[in-house]
DNA sequence: ACATGTCCGTTTTTT
DNA sequence: ACGGACATGT
């Protein structure tokens, strides 16, 4: 157990800690990861615990893998004990579920499909055309994000959601009424949400007494990673879990809570020790990763949210670069100038890490094309991955239909796919007969054959796909994986229509596209097999692979969300887009928790960097087709100057606020560079304005969409915001006088001067430019 | 029944 | 700018 001295002394505490429950606070690149396994290792080889009596718990498989991976490393090397049992929240409910959900007397058997986001959406469509929902009014979307967040945060969803009846919602009301049909849906289709996948799981142990003490005598040692992100169905399922030993160590950092949109709860964490009384809390702060300009940078944004336990992170590596910023006339030239640094970084350092993060898939596309251009090869998480591409859902369909007859939605998908002559009049006759008798697709379409119901033309197809089916589902006896999934691609005629749209199609690259994605689905069948997994297993890890599991580690060039990049490291980083309404996005504006999940997210970015960071963001940016200016970053305000390095060509905000001109103006030679501004110059011809301001005081001096008077204070505030514009009523900082409220403004320009109000102080009146205000 | 054309919303993050 | 949903034509 020389591995010990590895540790440093919290760590080894951490490590070496016995029965009972344990918070281990973990800063950003602490050595979480290595505090997990090196606390299974001690486990099984200080103290003698059985690793089947183990469980670690994380989010994705990604981090599972890794764990799973360094385990071994760590084990292998000392002992021939096994490694104990690594599984994402999802993977293992969907085992435990597998063996036991008959149990729970839903209806539900262990041959339950398991429905995606995407399937999810395509079922609350249905049910909203069945009862007549203006998708424009509600989207499906919308009604999706509601459901979940009902059954994540009440134990009666529908109870929950009723409620909303009696307030005057449209959009809430609407729900109340879709939620059971969506819920008896996919009840007839057994079938399960990934929630469903919790909850029921949660029931189930709930219930049932001798499926609890299963697992609850099994596994003697709990670990969870990430715990900041767990939610409160996974919370129950930890208690029961836990519920016979109370050996559950937890490993986790509040500031990194950024899950919150689906559902996370971060009063987990922070409630930690009143759940678990007897807990034992040990922080590691002592940062492994990053360099000290870093470790500012990120302290300094991190230090504006109200809500979060006071910690800072420290470091004994070099002091490091300082952070470069640029600021780009456009999202393209941003794009042209990261790939381009990138491409240097590339030549000098052979073996050099750099990702590209970004807050939304969409700005993904820029910097796709640029390392095309560059010829630089890149990997890109998430976006379009493998397995949410058509042609690789419709065969998985296949497969799920065969395996459980009742799964209406993968049938829908399926009958006509390839066209075989089943039209939408069939179809509809099809559903028409199912939702009479309360009866399955399937079994309709038996019953519509045996009856002979359908019209001559459609006999023939409605006959041949149920013989399809059928001996699809009679071959899943014995036959291996990737047969399966030869069988779901020939014998369905699937792969012969991509051949015969190759040989016809006037763009024959795409069916050649798909047709090689088949293929790669069936080398992930070989590879599934010999795994020694059925085709249950093969299909389930299609529906819970995530997109950040296609992450390639050894890439030189990484493009993804910041969402994706938590758990991750790289010694360069890129930070781009950070322009107000992008990030933080513009869905945060007005709600003070969600700018916070929004400062945590950046926070959660910055730490990713070991020794490089780079921040960018556009003047201008074209969202959605059109060209919008951008404002910089809030979270760029609140880095010390100091720390940052312009390299931007022209003036910079950077640069015109070191020389006291306003953060946001722009320099004339700026403006008249034509592609810089001409879009939002057009309307004012005649006049020159040289700032973003300037055409925003124009705009209001002509009442032309101006912030309009409805609208909350805070929205308001939000739209014109800039460093030096604060406006009565805005609550803001002080660097001496602490937190206070604007409660007057006079004067105008470079003179302006504002009356504020600090609590417990008294009402101060100071020069705007100089005050140093803070937004809170 | 299917191909072609037009319109509209879409983009926050994801197991 | 792009793709999906719907309408129209063959």
């Amino acid at each position: 157990m020389e591995y010990l001295f590895a540790l440093n002394e919290q760590q080894r505490e951490a490590v070496t800690y016995g029965e009972g429950p344990l918070l281990v606070l973990a800063g950003a690149g602490s050595g979480k990861t290595r505090v997990i396994t090196y606390r299974c290792a001690y486990l099984i080889e200080g103290m003698g615990v059985d690793p089947d009596r183990l469980l670690a718990v994380t989010f994705t498989n990604k981090a599972a893998g890794e764990m799973r991976q360094r385990m071994e490393r760590l084990l292998g090397e000392n002992s021939l004990t096994g490694v104990p049992l690594i599984s994402t929240f999802h993977s293992l409910c969907v085992r435990i579920l597998r063996r036991h959900i008959e149990h729970l007397a839903a209806g539900f058997t262990r041959d339950f499909s398991i429905y995606d986001d995407d399937d999810q959406q395509r079922v609350i469509r249905q049910c909203m055309r069945d009862l007549a929902i203006d998708e424009r009014q509600v989207t499906p979307r919308y009604v999706s994000a509601l459901i979940s967040h009902a059954k994540n945060h009440a134990a009666d969803a529908l109870a929950y959601l009723s409620e909303g009846q009696h307030a005057r919602d449209l959009r809430r009301s609407a729900l109340a009424a879709i939620y059971p049909e969506y819920a008896k849906r996919l009840r007839a289709s057994n079938a399960l949400d990934f929630d469903d996948l919790l909850i029921k799981t949660v029931i189930l142990l709930r219930d049932q007494a001798e499926v609890r003490a299963h697992y609850a005598g099994r596994f003697h040692y709990l670990l969870v990673d990430e715990y900041q992100d767990t939610n409160r169905p996974q919370f129950n399922l930890i208690r029961l879990l836990t519920d016979q030993y109370q050996n559950l160590c937890v490993v986790g950092d509040p500031d990194q809570s950024i899950y919150r949109f689906r559902g996370a709860d971060i009063q987990n964490i922070i409630e930690f020790e009143s759940h678990y009384p007897a807990a034992r809390v040990i922080t590691l702060d002592l940062n492994y990763r990053s360099s000290q300009r870093i470790l500012q940078v990120a302290n300094a944004v991190i230090r504006n949210n109200r809500q979060r336990k006071e910690k800072s992170l420290r470091t004994e590596n070099a002091v490091g670069q300082l952070i470069s910023y640029y600021h780009a006339p456009t999202g393209e030239d941003e794009a042209r100038f990261v790939v381009r640094g990138i491409e240097t970084s590339l030549r000098q350092e052979s073996e050099a890490r750099i990702a590209v993060l970004y807050r939304t898939n969409a700005q993904s596309r820029l910097f796709e094309e640029e390392c095309r251009r560059a010829g630089i090869s890149f990997n890109m998480v998430g976006g379009f991955s493998f397995y949410k591409r058509a042609e690789i859902r419709d065969i998985l369909a296949y497969l799920k239909l065969a395996l459980n007859n009742w799964d209406d939605e993968s049938l829908l998908r399926i009958i006509n796919a390839p066209s075989r002559g089943i039209g939408k009049k069939t179809i509809d006759q099809l559903i028409e007969a199912a939702r009479g008798r309360g009866i399955s697709l399937w079994e309709a379409l038996a019953l519509l054959l045996a009856e002979r119901m359908l019209g001559a033309r459609s006999l023939h197809p409605m006959a041949e796909f149920q013989a399809m089916i059928a001996a699809l589902n009679e071959r899943a006896r014995e036959a291996s994986v990737s047969q399966m999934v030869r069988a779901a691609m020939e014998e369905t005629g699937y792969a012969q229509a991509l051949r015969d749209k190759k040989t016809t199609d006037l763009n024959p690259e795409e069916s050649e596209g798909r047709l090689q994605n088949l293929e790669e689905l069936l080398t992930a069948a070989v590879e599934a097999e010999e795994r020694r997994e059925s085709l249950r297993e093969f299909i389930d890890h299609a529906a819970l692979v995530s997109d950040a599991d296609d992450y390639d580690p050894d890439a030189h060039v990484t493009l993804m969300t910041m969402h994706s990049a938590k758990g991750l490291e790289f010694p360069s980083v890129c930070l781009v887009g950070l322009e107000e309404g992008l990030f933080p996005h513009a869905r945060a504006a007005g709600d003070p928790d969600e700018m916070e999940e929004e400062r945590r997210l950046c926070y959660v970015a910055i730490t990713r960097a070991q020794q490089q960071l780079f921040l960018s963001h556009a003047r201008v940016r074209r969202v959605r087709g059109t060209e919008a200016p951008a404002e910089p970053s809030r979270f760029l305000q609140e880095i010390p100057e100091e720390l940052l390095a312009d390299v931007s060509q022209a003036g910079s905000w950077l640069s015109e606020s070191r020389r006291g001109m306003g953060r946001t103006d722009l320099t004339r030679s700026e403006y008249d560079r034509p592609e810089v501004f001409n879009k939002p110059r057009r309307p004012f011809a005649g006049k020159t304005y040289n700032s973003v301001a300037g055409i925003r005081a124009f705009l209001d001096s002509k009442g032309v969409k101006a912030p309009s008077s409805d609208e909350a204070p805070e929205i308001r505030a939000y739209k014109t915001s800039t460093k030096h514009r604060f406006t009565p009523g805005m609550r803001v900082r002080h660097q001496e006088y602490g937190q206070g409220v604007v409660i007057g403004r006079e004067g105008a320009g470079e003179m302006v001067k504002l009356t504020v109000r600090f609590p417990g102080i008294g009402d101060k009146k100071m020069i705007e430019k100089f005050a140093e205000l803070k937004r809170e």
